[in-house]
DNA sequence: TAAATATGAACGAACGATCGTTCACTATTT
DNA sequence: AAATAGTGAACGATCGTTCGTTCATATTTA
């Protein structure tokens, strides 16, 4: 039985997009309990009936954040062809952290990590699914003769991450997503590793 | 008379460094003006002799790092050898960037710049600087025909700083520097600009 | 030179606000 | 009646900042 999925109080998740909407407008540590409270219009002490406490709305928050990056290992483990899913991947994953929630929300969660063990369990394991996924791409396209040899695989998909979420952060102002500058990283990543 | 340059009061220096330690211990936001005043040994009413606030302290440190960047404009403008300037640019930043001092307390003023104007004004203006020096250097190499042409050069310029910078953040834990991943990295950029 | 004055570094108590959390309690549902 | 959901006052702690004060030194005046 690996499928527990018992339901979630409906309260609950309005209190986590309360949170949400918090920890976006003013950051993690800048956000009061009370403020996570009347953003959900709830009560101060029934926010406690939901979570153990702040902490335990952010490490949820961060769960979300794993289930939504399932869909881009499911890309990238086992392709067809490893070039066209990189290449997709890319692609995706540039769109999706285009969205200032995903980008701003990462941040918070990737600085949390950096000195909270609870978080950075929950980012931690789903920063390696990824690359691990990743990793396992470039290896194929490798056997296959596709993708050129590097020694230190998970050094190029950190590098890939890096670069696709450090773009996130960088266009937070700007609400258009800009097509032509993933087209060019997505040309520069892939030349890289052109034979 | 471009150069001010007056003396510094070396109790704000010790102050600035107590500060220094305590963000990169607790972070920004979890640090309180008390902890400061008590890592400098200096009494909490002095702090405010010598800054305005606590978000001063933050600005004046930001201002510190704009200044150790300084060196790596010099290498990379107007250079004669286009490639080996990038070259020699990537592995050093990448030393400095491993830094774990370098590297948190760059997370930590990339993150309040997000919400803080103030300090984005220090952090961005140091951002573009560094950008418009790698823009400048590319553009020569691309001129003198030793890398391969690019629209949106500002992008790969951001992608470099974005991945030499998650490569810091990420080996935080570890002090080493792992040379091997650098050497990876530098060699996976400059083959995606070959021609 | 001696006295008077001004300077500013250093101090820590105190302020009001807010923090995360607890708890006694009421209302609703089963 | 038992369990669950909801409430908001209250707690102790800590927050960033302000303030009145002390005191050693430097500058000015007599």
């Amino acid at each position: 039985m690996p499928e527990k999925e018992k339901p979630v109080h409906p309260r609950k998740i309005e209190i986590v997009d309360a949170a949400v909407t918090c920890f976006l407008e003013r950051g993690y540590h800048q956000t009061g309990v009370r403020d996570i409270a009347k953003q959900a219009g709830v009560s101060l002490g029934n926010l406690y009936n939901h979570f153990k406490g702040k902490e335990d709305v952010l490490a949820f928050i961060a769960e979300i954040e794993v289930k939504e990056t399932g869909h881009f290992i499911e890309l990238l483990v086992e392709p067809d062809d490893p070039l066209a899913a990189l290449e997709q991947f890319i692609y995706e994953y540039a769109i999706y952290i285009s969205h200032p929630e995903n980008a701003l929300l990462g941040v918070e969660i990737l600085t949390e990590a950096i000195r909270n063990p609870m978080i950075s369990d929950v980012f931690g394991k789903n920063r390696t699914r990824l690359v691990d996924a990743l990793v396992s791409c470039l290896n194929k396209g490798i056997k296959l003769k596709v993708f050129a040899s590097y020694d230190d695989l998970s050094t190029i998909a950190f590098m890939m991450l890096d670069t696709l979420e450090g773009r996130g952060i960088r266009n937070l102002e700007q609400s258009t997503i800009d097509e032509t500058s993933i087209r060019s990283l997505q040309s520069f990543i892939l030349n890289g590793l052109k034979l």
